[in-house]
DNA sequence: GTCGACATGTAAATTGTTACATGATTTA
DNA sequence: TAAATCATGTAACAATTTACATGTCGAC
């Protein structure tokens, strides 16, 4: 196969943002800019070969609207699905060392697809893999931080703060999901 | 100009690494694999071109040991200068935004090569860049999260707080510091 | 009428990932 | 002696960054 079959991330936050309403690629890029979704590229180098692939992929098309006129980057029922999936997908130990960014960003585009019943199951999964994650995090300092130099034990012990950090956030969200959940 | 002239976060991750002692390839991948150091990519195809790199920005060269004589990797005296001038280079507002990650690698290499008082002023400026853009992303967060869907509201929540246990842990660190150095 | 914002792209270079290839040495 | 580990690499591909190119449109 020469081309890529799986979207990478920036294609997922670029899918994400669209679902609400069609944008150009250049108020994708202008979004990217100035909000929070500021940690992903607003580059045209990065945006627009992004929009290409997601053509590629069949996950959005561009289409000229009624309304204005104007050409927008829509998303097709296909990439509403992939989108639902990706979000949904079950969560893994892996994503708790390598991937905690893309579960977040997936948490961040749920409200209005997902229930919150499994909005909540994801928190709560995230917490479960998070807590025996940071245990072993904590472990492994006990073990190894005399060998280390200072500035490198407290280093780590900033890798563990951020995990505890994630941990706390998650027990704040769930407090607040359950309580607008019976509210 | 063909190649490049700059080292990447991994080949600084290199220096570092064996700064303290010379390594082969193959004892450099472990580490990667099995340490602390392990958020950066131990396979083959990424270390040997980086290597590679160092060797071609004459930051290292491969050296057979007299002592067991087997090749190892070892910094150059350019190559010390170059990492300590990493290590001390000033803090920008940037790098708070775009590149936590950086400065977190370069304090955990500071210990043995550069003074304590030094390490407070870089812990010292690194609390007073985070103050602001704290309190920034807050205002930002009370004028739009009314906008926002709860998950995206919240998922935004988590990136303040990650920036606080940032802040915490520089308070913590400068602490330490500044406890040790006066005993 | 010119400056800045709107708007969409391409090209080159760099970096990293995954998979493959190869051979030596150690251990069960 | 067979399997695992040591050890060093290359090739194909994918993704991103930076810089360049080009043209429209509205405001001053």
């Amino acid at each position: 196969m020469s081309h890529s079959t799986k979207p990478t991330l920036l294609d997922y936050a670029i899918l994400g943002l669209i679902r609400e309403e069609p944008l150009s690629g250049y108020e994708i890029r202008k979004v990217f800019e100035t909000t929070a979704l500021g940690n992903y590229s607003s580059s045209p180098g990065t945006i627009y070969p992004a929009l290409k692939r997601l053509q590629r992929l069949q996950l959005v098309e561009k289409r000229v609207q009624q309304e204005t006129g104007k050409a927008k980057v829509e998303i097709t029922s296909e990439g509403r699905e992939h989108l639902r999936g990706w979000l949904l997908r079950p969560l893994e130990e892996s994503d708790i060392e390598k991937r905690v960014d893309e579960l977040l960003l997936r948490f961040a585009f749920m409200a209005p697809l997902i229930s919150s019943a499994k909005q909540i199951s994801f928190l709560t999964t995230f917490r479960d893999l998070l807590y025996p994650y940071i245990t072993a995090l904590k472990d492994y300092h006990r073990r190894t931080s005399e060998q280390l130099p200072a500035s490198g034990r407290l280093a780590f012990e900033h890798g563990i703060m951020s995990y505890q950090a994630t941990l706390e956030w998650c027990e704040k969200a769930l407090q607040e999901l359950t309580k607008n959940k019976s509210s």
